[in-house]
RNA sequence: GACCCUAUGGUCUAGCGGUUAGGACACCUCCCUUUCACGGAGGUAGCCCGGGUUCGAUUCCCGGUAGGGUCGCCA
């Protein structure tokens, strides 16, 4: 029998970089053993839940390339769904929980109390076979034998998180539970339920948590948290993939960079590490530059055209090829898609605006001779391409006696208004004469 | 407080009784380039502690310690 995952979120606005990673490998095993992943929205909670917070797990699931062969088609809870064991939104399956719970409670495994119904829990240690850990034996902690039984349904009638998701996962045959290790102790009450109900329970594979870089769990407010920060920082998502994957799970050949498909044929649950992973972001930036730097040009050119978009700068306006000649220059020089508005944003703009610390440093009165004799070569270049300027440069700085360097410094400061950049050369020629002799003219009157 | 999981450089990891403990990120040095990156060549840095078992433990067992998790009418 085909493997049967799910991955079960709760719309709380956001999607946990943890929750993604517990997507990513439900999916890697149901795709490397040509299972079936089933996306279920766990929106019990009314008050908490809207459509918006649906539409970010779904937003960000696609966003990593995972995609789900049942569960929601739109985040509307009563919208279209794909698979015959819908609905796949909790809050449309009430009459399910009802069912179970009066099957529960007329062959005395439930009871009354209080207004709510609560579990006639086994009162004996339950063994949790772990795929991941190793047989995990759970016995009732000292406050749990004071009543080792539990809430079913509170008494406004809501059924809680525990019996859901079981009885969830028994209708939907779902055949290994895939999650975070947060929930290891609590699977007990879930083997308890399944058996009360006279069925095998799944198989279960806890996965290991993903800490800050200091060791303290990742919460809500930690930056870097949420998938969402990546995507507004302008990562690639197959970067956040790769790195996901290295978080607990190990190709074993000394491999790091790998695309999901390789990911898919070695993936498997025993390989799953056991301990928990601290988040690196160092090394999720240098894979987004790995990444990076290998992009197709269109994508590359989309990216970019989008976060100056995001800046404000409407690059859509100009000339084609002179933002495809700008952006080239750039391409391999920066990381994330985020930072580039401030690295090139002098292409787009003619309000330059000079390096303090650069200023004091180039734009020295000696400099300024030097600056005009520069200027008069370079208007007076056969061409205004990067080898001819290059070649004009290297000219006048012979001919003053000086280092190259002297004069590439100001003439970058002059025309970028920054101390690091692409090419020189290059972004000279892409700028064009007119611009570069009047951001000279324009430098050379404020020293 | 009880119970559960875990433990290789700063970080992610390979290792599964005998290895000069391997790789990657980060860091440092040098080369390339008179920007910044990229690339290339080196370098610093590690088996949590204590007992066993064994001819021999990073590796197996026990105990500490540390980190994480759970014990809700939260999910």
């Amino acid at each position: 029998m085909k493997p049967r995952v799910r991955f079960a979120p709760s719309p709380t606005g956001y999607l946990h970089i943890g929750g993604a990673r517990t997507a990513l490998f439900n999916w890697l095993y149901a795709r490397h053993t040509g299972g079936t992943l089933v996306l279920r929205i766990e929106d019990t909670d009314a008050a908490r839940n809207s459509q918006e917070a649906v539409d970010v797990i779904l937003n960000g699931l696609r966003w990593l390339g995972l995609d789900w062969d049942e569960g929601p088609l739109t985040p509307d809870a009563t919208g279209p769904c794909k698979g015959d064991r819908g609905p796949y939104f909790q809050s449309q399956r009430k009459e399910n929980y009802q069912r179970r719970v009066e099957a529960l409670l007329s062959r005395g495994l439930a009871y009354e109390h209080e207004g709510a119904i609560k579990f006639k829990m086994t009162r004996e240690p339950i063994t949790i076979p772990d795929l991941v850990v190793g047989d995990v034996v759970r016995p009732l902690t000292d406050r749990e034998q004071l009543d080792p039984d539990w809430v079913l349904v509170r008494s406004d009638g809501q059924p809680v998180f525990h019996f859901v998701n079981v009885v969830d996962d028994l209708e939907m045959g779902i055949t290994h539970v895939i999650r975070g290790e947060d929930h290891l102790s609590n699977t007990a009450k879930h083997i308890a339920l399944f058996r009360a109900f006279g069925v095998e329970p799944p198989k279960y594979a806890h996965i290991p948590l993903i800490l800050n870089g200091d060791g303290s769990k990742m919460s809500k407010r930690d930056k870097g948290a949420s998938l969402t920060n990546y995507l507004d920082e302008g990562f690639l998502p197959e970067a956040v993939d790769n790195y996901l994957c290295l978080l607990g799970w190990s190709p074993k050949d000394n491999l790091e960079k790998l695309s999901l498909a390789e990911v898919i044929e070695r993936f498997d649950l025993p390989q799953i590490l056991r301990h928990n992973a601290k988040f690196d972001f160092e090394k999720l930036l240098w894979l987004q530059g790995e990444y990076c730097r290998e992009l197709a040009p269109d994508r590359f050119y989309e990216l970019a055209v989008h976060a100056f978009a995001k800046k404000g700068v409407d690059t859509n306006k100009l000339d084609v090829n002179y933002v495809k000649a700008a952006l080239d220059t750039c391409r391999g020089k920066i990381k994330t898609f985020a930072e580039l508005p401030a690295y090139a944003g002098f292409y787009f703009t003619d309000t330059i605006e000079y390096d303090v610390e650069a200023v004091k440093k180039d734009f020295v009165p000696e400099n300024k001779p030097r600056l005009e004799k520069l200027r008069d070569a370079f208007a007076h270049a056969p061409a205004f391409d990067a080898g001819s300027l290059e070649a004009a440069l290297k000219e006048t700085a012979k001919i003053l006696g000086v280092k190259a360097g002297v004069l590439v410094h100001p003439c970058r400061l002059a025309v970028t208004g920054k101390t690091s950049g692409p090419s020189l050369y290059h972004l000279l020629q892409v700028l064009g004469k007119e611009r570069v002799l009047a951001r000279i003219e324009k430098a050379l009157a404020g020293i």
